[in-house]
DNA sequence: CATAATTCAGATATTTTTGTCTGATTAAAA
DNA sequence: TTTTAATCAGACAAAAATATCTGAATTATG
């Protein structure tokens, strides 16, 4: 199986954006985010915690507490989310798995599989998660 | 981490490249090809195996056998050994891991992430292993 | 024919990723 | 002030991916 993101990096864009879909500070539990999207509780949990040191999420404690969106959704890319969590290897490691591959010492992928690397490093780059905001609430309302 | 190809994919590439910048029907042992890719020689062996089942790779047992390729290096597309090894799967599923996204269904990133991956699928489904022959053999000889 | 070098099958081991549990702390609300 | 509902920290567990081992079968070559 391959995969682009790990299952964390999913479950963190997805609760993100789960998130970005509520009105600005508004907090909602981990048990909802989690039975929302369909996925583990403490797992999200963790994730999200996480996510609080990049500045990306934000906590409250205690009763009536949650996660929220720690500033303006268009103040988040998504490529802030996935370098918090996976980093940014996909975009640095050679594709075959080569040493040192570089362009002074290509591997033989490296000049065709960097265009398409490129590319998807630019789109999470300049997508903001605010911009997804109606197809969230669509997707999060069909689950 | 996140990742395009498992490891197994990886090291089942770069040996498949490997040995197409041998003679047509010259056997290597998973020996060599370990050594020389630095890749642990079990894992590479096991790899070469299964990908005799797909008519990828061939192997002769017994002393001077080895691993070769299994048809004319213009014949394998790198898409052939992706296949074999990782499955499609990367280039069906969601890239937020939401269930049942579909274009009638779409996640937020659907669209945007569909035509990357449809250059990456096209990519490994035009390129054949007998295109990257010379910047094979450069890239094994840095090694 | 004996030996050496190989693939091959299947079991086992290790590491990483994913997921769960427990209890402590916090804070709103009854 | 007590109860309740939440995050948080850290340990633990399970599953998947990666890697290794052992011995059997095969086959060229001395």
């Amino acid at each position: 199986m391959t995969v682009i993101f790990s299952k964390k990096c999913e479950y963190g864009l997805q609760a993100i954006l789960f998130l970005s879909s509520k009105t600005r500070g508004e907090r909602v539990s981990a048990d909802e985010i989690a039975s929302k999207l369909n996925i583990p509780k403490e797992f999200v949990s963790k994730i999200l915690q996480s996510l609080t040191g990049s500045n990306i999420a934000a906590s409250k404690k205690g009763k009536s507490g949650g996660f929220y969106i720690a500033k303006d959704p268009s103040q988040i890319k998504l490529l802030d989310v996935v370098k918090a969590i996976d980093g940014l290897d996909v975009f640095d490691n050679c594709v075959l798995g080569f040493p040192h591959c570089s362009k002074d010492n290509p591997c033989p992928l490296h000049n065709k599989w960097g265009k398409l690397r490129e590319d998807a490093y630019n789109m999470l780059n300049d997508e903001t998660i605010d911009k997804f905001y109606e197809k969230t609430v669509n997707k999060i309302n069909s689950l």
